[in-house]
RNA sequence: GCACUCGUGGCGAAAUUGGUAGACGCGCAAGCCUUAGGAGCUUGUAGGGUAACCUGUCCCGGUUCGAGUCCGGGCGAGUGCACCA
């Protein structure tokens, strides 16, 4: 699958900007106290911007016609009640500029903005402070909302969404029959992660070293009836897509770890006295002449049926003991527990008997829930094994073989035994051993003949497993949509009809969760009583609410469209712009919403509803945003309330600031002293534009630098290196400020265009101050200029035995004798060159080494 | 344990295909201007040395005329996954 990667921004034909025919309306904002230094009032002027922008129009896109669409999206704020984080603001901005610079450089823009407010924050929030979520929510979404518009993003507000009201959540449910009537939607009883204090299921992905992700409450394992999304049928196209989609490194690593693909084999062992074979997954079909034991998981089906009546009272225990085994110790406790049935298999390689053995290490959903235990060259049945082996010893006798050498330098076996350790190695220097025919082969080699070997006896074959699993989206909660099915009895499980959706969540007071594994609205009979869509007679609306990654999983088809309300998206408004051009966001979502985003794409495809399956074309992750060297946390008291700094630096400054203090991609660290800098490099900026002159011609240097630098900060903006835009633009405002003249407004007007995307407010009264009536975003990208740019004499470094010792200033295209001949002249260059040189390397523009 | 990202001044950080290490900013120092200044302006600022110079990008090797950058092996940090066979 190929999809062209986005072209890189082509600036527009450079149209001649029009000057203002009216009069400067705008207030002088310099005290012209001539012993003041030179600054700009940024309350004023963002004020006065924020309104404009919004009387005009300025940040809406033509939705239907847009000729060059570019979709631009940010990840949506969850609306707390805390108000906008620092990091909130950073993605925001880091995506803001991208997005106004693909608009500068003739980009039909869309960014969109929305609120991800439904979920179990907002709801554990409204609990703990004794409010309503549908009371509360729309105050926070008004707090956030302030908050942004006081930022300067290009948003354009018509198309918001809020995940928690019917116009959109209608269509979540539509979502959701969609994956129904495509068979990907089901539902059944299974172990599930039920989080006590939250007293809600979470899906796996929220499940963090056996505790809650939200409330860090331990996981407890219960089995209840789940509804269902099967990702897993989607693991290898999950994976595949990641080899060519443009998103950066570290999520796509996430995701690849998270799909967890195996190769490896299923092998079947014949047990001993029954009609049954114990299939268990593995990896290392190679060693399977060192397989001295099989494990089952403790719930694994057979166990009933091979657990002999001596060992059947010391095996129930042992079921009963880790069912109840809550997942933190299942997960966190290295300490293996087991307990033999008494039953024994032959292993189909070796022929060897061997015991089988129930333990909780092994795990039913995973594989075959069953393994061959290698404990010669695997840690854990190692481990295993030398825990049990006492038992080992009385149970079964059983013993560890060696099926693996590790092959040392001189090309000998090492064949230390007995094992003091489980021998994983797989590389180069491992071969097989102790394996009759197999003897020698490396491990590959081993993997393949075994495998076909056995699979010759129809006793193996190969599979690939994935430790991705299905994905659980059901809520037990209140403060979600309806899942929108209907229980009849007579018809059985019955979706609403599309044309009855919203399911709409009704307004009740008692929204408290309890323990009874169902959702509160199972206590409100006069909503969950309704006619069955099919027959009419009296059925049962499902009770439980959807996961909120549901509601974000397609959240980015809606913005286009969201101005319909009778479709959850327009097929041509999604044709022009889907799918996204650049979506940039926090790495925290690779693996759940990204992932979900990914699969619900692909299933509507396959449904027929889309015709692309990737939402993201190209993904950044930016970085995080750490203050003074520590994470930013309430209790530390080290957090950063983005309102303070704007009121007192400029929303301008706080975001060119939040830009400079690191690499967008990496994040950084804030320091509340750097912002000053920032603050600085505006105000001189002001001060060159308020004072420029329209006499006389711009100065040729300054103009060469002006180019440099308007070819740094286009290349920079599209790689998202702003920290290196904005140093580049003030070491530009130095130049600026070093000159013996008055700066001349064709070296400050296309500054002001290269600093909008940073500082959009200044920029515009910048723009609106040199005479243009309209708006900087709407006057182009400054085009680069080689011939202007380049230097008639240039810096070369010369290297005598490849250490630096000196510089000469030469002509830009001087050759290689003409560079010798002057570097020689230099006495403090020529004095390490004794004799002839030997040979001289010359990389033009750059160097001179000279090998004397 | 596995995967990814990353180790550079007092601090945040720059550094095209390997080619003048420390741009830009903070901080600091000196000076100017001020009744005053947490303002503004100028200059300096990797370390050592009066200087010529020497030493310097986590450590050890390697490739190269030349390595912060590439290769091999360590050490350390952050993030993600983790009894997944």
């Amino acid at each position: 699958p190929a999809v062209a990667p986005p072209a890189a921004p082509q600036p527009p034909p450079q149209t001649q900007p029009t000057r203002a025919q009216t009069p400067r309306e705008f207030r002088y904002l310099v005290r012209m106290d001539t012993t003041e230094p030179i600054a700009y009032d940024p309350t004023d002027v963002e004020a006065k911007w924020q309104r404009t922008w919004a009387e005009r129009g300025s940040n809406q896109v033509n939705i239907e016609q847009a000729e060059r669409p570019f979709y631009a999206l940010m990840m949506f704020p969850y609306p707390s009640a805390e108000g906008l984080h620092v990091g909130n603001l950073f993605a925001f901005t880091g995506s803001d500029i991208s997005a106004r610079f693909h608009r500068q450089a003739g980009y039909n823009v869309f960014q969109p903005l929305g609120y991800d407010a439904f979920g179990i924050h907002s709801e554990n929030y409204a609990l703990k402070i004794g409010a309503h979520p549908m009371e509360l929510t729309p105050k926070n979404v008004a707090n956030f909302q302030r908050q942004l518009e006081r930022s300067g993003l290009m948003v354009d507000w018509r198309h918001k969404v809020d995940t928690s009201q019917p116009d959109y959540y209608r269509w979540t449910q539509w979502v959701f029959l969609q994956m129904y009537k495509q068979g990907l939607a089901y539902k059944k009883a299974a172990a599930v992660n039920w989080c006590p204090s939250c007293k809600t299921v979470l899906a796996n992905e929220q499940v963090q070293a056996g505790a809650c992700e939200r409330c860090g409450s331990t996981v407890e394992q219960r089995f209840l009836e789940q509804w269902f999304f099967r990702t897993s049928e989607y693991a290898e196209r999950l994976l595949r897509n990641l080899d060519w989609l443009d998103w950066s490194e570290v999520t796509r690593s996430a995701q690849r770890n998270w799909i967890g693909r195996s190769e490896g084999a299923e092998i079947s062992f014949v047990v001993e006295q029954h009609d049954a074979e114990v299939r268990v997954f593995t990896t290392r079909p190679d060693t399977i002449c060192g397989a001295t034991y099989l494990v089952l998981a403790p719930e694994h089906p057979l166990v009933d049926l091979v657990t002999t009546s001596d060992r059947i009272d010391a095996v129930r225990a042992y079921q009963e003991r880790t069912k109840r085994q809550d997942l933190v110790s299942r997960k966190t406790v290295l300490e293996k527990t087991g307990e033999f049935t008494g039953a024994f298999a032959t292993n189909p390689a070796s022929g060897a008997r061997v015991p089988i053995w129930i333990a909780d290490y092994v795990l039913m959903d995973y594989g075959t829930g069953a393994i061959m235990a290698v404990p010669g060259h695997d840690e854990r049945d190692f481990e295993f094994a030398q825990t049990l082996a006492g038992a080992f010893e009385s149970a079964c006798g059983m013993t560890q073989a060696q099926v693996i050498v590790r092959v040392v330098a001189s090309g000998e076996e090492d064949a230390s035994t007995p094992l003091d350790a489980a021998f994983a190695g797989s590389g180069a220097d491992a071969r097989l051993v102790n394996s009759g025919a197999f003897d020698g082969l490396s491990v590959a080699e081993g993997k393949a003949a075994i495998t076909a070997s056995l699979e010759a006896k129809e006793r193996a074959k190969a599979v690939v497993n994935y430790r991705l699993h299905d994905w659980c989206v059901s809520r037990q909660r209140y403060w979600g949509p309806p899942i929108p099915i209907v229980y009849c009895d007579s018809c059985g499980t019955v979706p609403v009809p599309e044309e009855q959706l919203p399911v709409v969540l009704p307004f009740i007071a008692d929204f408290k969760p309890d323990d009874s594994g169902v959702s509160p609205l199972a206590r409100h009979a006069e909503w969950f009583n309704v006619d069955c869509p099919a027959c009419g007679k009296p059925a049962r609306r499902e009770t439980d609410v959807s996961d909120t990654f549901l509601d974000s999983a397609w959240y980015f088809l809606r913005y286009p469209s969201a101005t319909r309300d009778n479709v959850p998206f327009d097929l041509d408004i999604t044709a022009r712009w889907l799918p996204v051009n650049s979506y940039i966001g926090g790495n925290e979502h690779a693996v759940l919403h990204l992932l979900y985003s990914r699969f619900v794409t692909m299933a509507l495809k396959d449904g027929g509803h889309l015709d692309f399956e990737e939402p993201f074309t190209r993904f950044r992750a930016h970085g995080l945003i750490i203050r003074d060297g520590a994470k930013m946390s309430k209790s530390k008291g080290n957090v950063i309330n983005p309102d303070e700094y704007v009121v007192e630096w400029g929303a301008d400054s706080f975001r060119t600031y939040l830009m400079f203090l690191g690499p967008y991609q990496e994040g950084g660290d804030f320091r509340s002293q750097g912002i000053s800098g920032v603050r600085r490099f505006l105000d001189r900026l002001w001060g060159s534009v308020r004072d420029a002159r329209r006499d006389g011609d711009p100065d040729p240097d300054v103009m060469r630098k002006l180019h440099q630098v308007i070819r740094k900060v286009g290349e920079d903006i599209p790689a998202l290196a702003y920290n290196t835009a904005i140093a580049a633009m003030m070491e530009y405002m130095n130049v600026l400020r070093r000159s013996e003249r008055t700066a001349h407004v064709a070296e400050v007007e296309p500054l002001v265009q290269l600093v909008a995307p940073f500082a959009p407010h200044l920029a515009e009264e910048c723009w609106a101050t040199l005479g243009y009536a309209k708006s900087v975003f709407d006057s182009g990208w400054p085009v680069w200029d080689a011939a202007l740019a380049e230097e008639s004499t240039i810096e070369i470094a010369v290297q005598v035995n490849g250490k630096t010792r000196g510089r000469v200033f030469v002509p830009a295209d001087a050759i290689q004798d003409d560079v010798l001949a002057a570097a020689l002249g230099e006495p403090t260059i020529a004095k390490f060159v004794t004799g002839e040189p030997k040979r001289v390397i010359f990389v033009k523009g750059r160097l001179l080494n000279v090998i004397a």
